[in-house]
DNA sequence: ATCATTTAGTTAACAGATTTTACTAACCAT
DNA sequence: ATGGTTAGTAAAATCTGTTAACTAAATGAT
């Protein structure tokens, strides 16, 4: 049952059937070709009831019905297919280094895309850039036709879990933005469900919504770039992002790893951030916010000394990873962000760690799958997107 | 919406009548003396249902009706509460140290209770002697006439999410033990839902379904004692306690907090267990398992190296808050165990590190309340009780 | 004391959801 | 072709919460 479905727990019929057409779609999202009489079976609802809603979703444009069954037996069953032809989302985000535009369908293809690389000034602005480009966007001809069911936005930051209000992005310099309420005041902008919510929480529910094949039970992606962050998603039919009381549940990048280590910009020291992220990196070897890490480093890979910090880094990182494991304990990790451009240095040590410090309460059980996304430009966005479906498909 | 109201997501009228009448007994309990027109209001369902709903729970035993409300106006409400005497759950905690078994009722009211201060051997032995003591207990006078909804069990290790069995409870020497079906062997037990969780877990849902006065959004309680674990629960009318995908949710006695630092038993170096456990205390101290802890160090509270032992332990305690803070974010923590009896010494540390290192990310936001259990002697008891109420009321 | 007013709670008719049951559709093996 | 099997649909039945009208019980003004 979701968690997220409604805010109040009590429900009549409306809901009721809310929650079963959600429940059908997700099945049919999940399990790509099964029947009518195969939904009824996986969820346990009739045939009759599936049949119904089935027709309801098939002429709303949410499914479309592909090819017969092959199997022997009796009459063959007719596939169920998300269809990816009648809607879009909109997926944005505001990064610390520019802007990433995406515009998906159903199944989680990027239609369009685009993206701006240059730092974002102060909210007004960047929401007047950011709408002018989400409307270019909107002109993309692969999107000509269909109906948009929202916008998702995605910042740098804990966004406060009763509100979609951005609470606090160091790295932007922003407190306490209503970034939505900004984008509002722009002009032609569609309607729809629109979400605001922190960069690894979209990645994260985007990755495990949009899983290729059979989906993990849950899973974190946790997200390394100039800060550290991780998003959590758990649930089948609807995944639930767990957000804590203050937003702050995956806020890996301030847990103290090392007592006493290194001053972070938080005020503590041995944070994790001071040890893996694109900032402390880059102060380490006397970069600017502005310079390429990666092609730095690559520059300097022969000094031990660099050698040796991506090498901490790394093994910080696998710790991160280790004591996420044991406190959140997803089935899966994913890992992201600006700093898996510098590859098998800093990954290997990281997985090296993980590997060799399995213990006991670990090696027992079975090992976890760890994916790592080299390319995570448009993840955020992608998964912002991700989110607007996941909410306007309880409404259909 | 529940999380764990069912298995599967979609559901039937059988199911929506299930869900209104749970969500109004939760109503009920969340806040005492509300009248039917009350209940409506908070739960959106209309007079009508709640009346019908209510009757049958009051004739089933769950709410009883209390006094007239004396509010001006027009007819005064009945007061309705929680029906505490014609139910009663049997909770059993398998610790370390011995068994400790309650009899609570649906107030959270302990109408009897037993320990046994002797380590359990073997499982079987174990199950022998649970049952025995369950058997007489329900034998005490408060508990006459009552009808049983079931038997709770918390044991010291992570129970697998997926199946109620105890995958490891290192300090037991236990390894995959299906305890309730050991129990299931032994004569004369009650009937009606069995449970079993791990003991951090089960304290934690205790507390939170229990809570006295207005509930936190979430909490976590920390457990500490020969070891250090956590349970973390959220969710206002369908309390959830997230296990993740090995049930390892909450195993922070095993993050690394030092890394490098001394060897734990788990295989690693600088586990938050080597700081503070009751296990890493008695081995600095040269103790035996079974010697008190507490008294040992009140008798030795004037050795300098005591002293900073348990202060170093206290700081490794506000640590683990701190981060458990940024990973997991509950809206209260609670500190309970056995290593509460060291009282100030070790508490006062972990408060102080807690409050001094508090970032920017905490300092914008309230701060986390902090409750202490100094005696949890049957909490965790408790808590199984509390989760077979939770189970069994939503079946009524 | 009486009456209007207000709120609490109940009752009966109603609308809407899923299920049940029966049916038709479509394929395969004999 | 025919019987067997599975997929999907249609109509009746069942059960749910809602609506609307009612009764019940208190307050306060007359």
């Amino acid at each position: 049952m979701p968690n997220s479905f409604t805010p109040q727990a009590a429900g009549d019929l409306n809901y009721l059937k809310s929650l079963n057409r959600s429940t059908i779609l997700s099945t049919a999202r999940r399990h790509p070709g099964l029947s009518r009489a195969d939904i009824a079976l996986e969820t346990g609802l009739t045939k009759a009831t599936v049949g119904s809603v089935v027709q309801t979703l098939v002429e709303r444009g949410w499914l479309r019905e592909g090819e017969l069954h092959a199997r022997g037996g009796g009459r063959p069953g007719r596939a169920l297919y998300l269809d990816g032809d009648r809607h879009y989302m909109l997926g944005a985000e505001v990064g610390v280094k520019g802007l990433r535009l995406v515009a998906c369908n159903l199944v989680g293809e990027i239609l369009a895309s685009c993206h701006l690389e240059e730092p974002p000034s102060d909210p007004v602005t960047t929401a007047t850039c950011l709408a002018k480009l989400l409307n270019q966007l909107r002109e993309a001809p692969a999107i000509a036709g269909r109906r948009c069911l929202g916008l998702g936005v995605a910042v740098p930051g804990p966004v406060s879990p009763t509100a979609p209000i951005l609470s606090l992005a160091p790295n932007l310099g922003w407190i306490d933005v209503d970034f939505l309420a900004l984008l509002r005041e722009e002009p032609d902008l569609p309607d729809g469900v629109w979400l605001l919510d922190n960069e690894a929480n979209a990645a994260a529910f985007g990755e495990f919504y949009f899983f290729e094949g059979m989906p993990p039970e849950s899973l974190a992606y946790i997200s390394a770039d100039i800060g550290i962050g991780c998003g959590v998603v758990s649930g089948e039919h609807f995944p639930v992002v767990p957000r804590g009381y203050q937003g702050l549940v995956g806020e890996i990048g301030h847990t103290v790893i090392q007592p006493g280590g290194a001053l972070c910009h938080c005020g503590n020291r041995g944070c994790a951030e001071t040890l893996v992220s694109g900032w402390a990196l880059r102060e380490s070897l006397g970069l600017d916010i502005d310079d390429s890490l990666s092609a730095s480093v690559r520059a300097r890979a022969g000094e031990a000394d660099v050698q040796a910090l991506i090498q901490r880094a790394g093994e910080a990182l696998g710790l991160l990873m280790l004591n996420l494991h044991h406190t959140l304990n997803p089935s899966m990790l994913i890992l992201g962000g600006s700093l898996m451009w510098l590859k098998g240095p800093l990954i290997e040590p990281a997985l090296a760690y993980f590997e060799a410090h399995q213990n006991d309460l670990l090696r027992q059980s079975q090992s976890v799958p760890i994916k790592i996304i080299e390319d995570s430009t448009f993840t955020a966005a992608r998964g912002a997107a991700a989110q607007v479906m996941a909410r306007a498909a309880i409404e259909v």
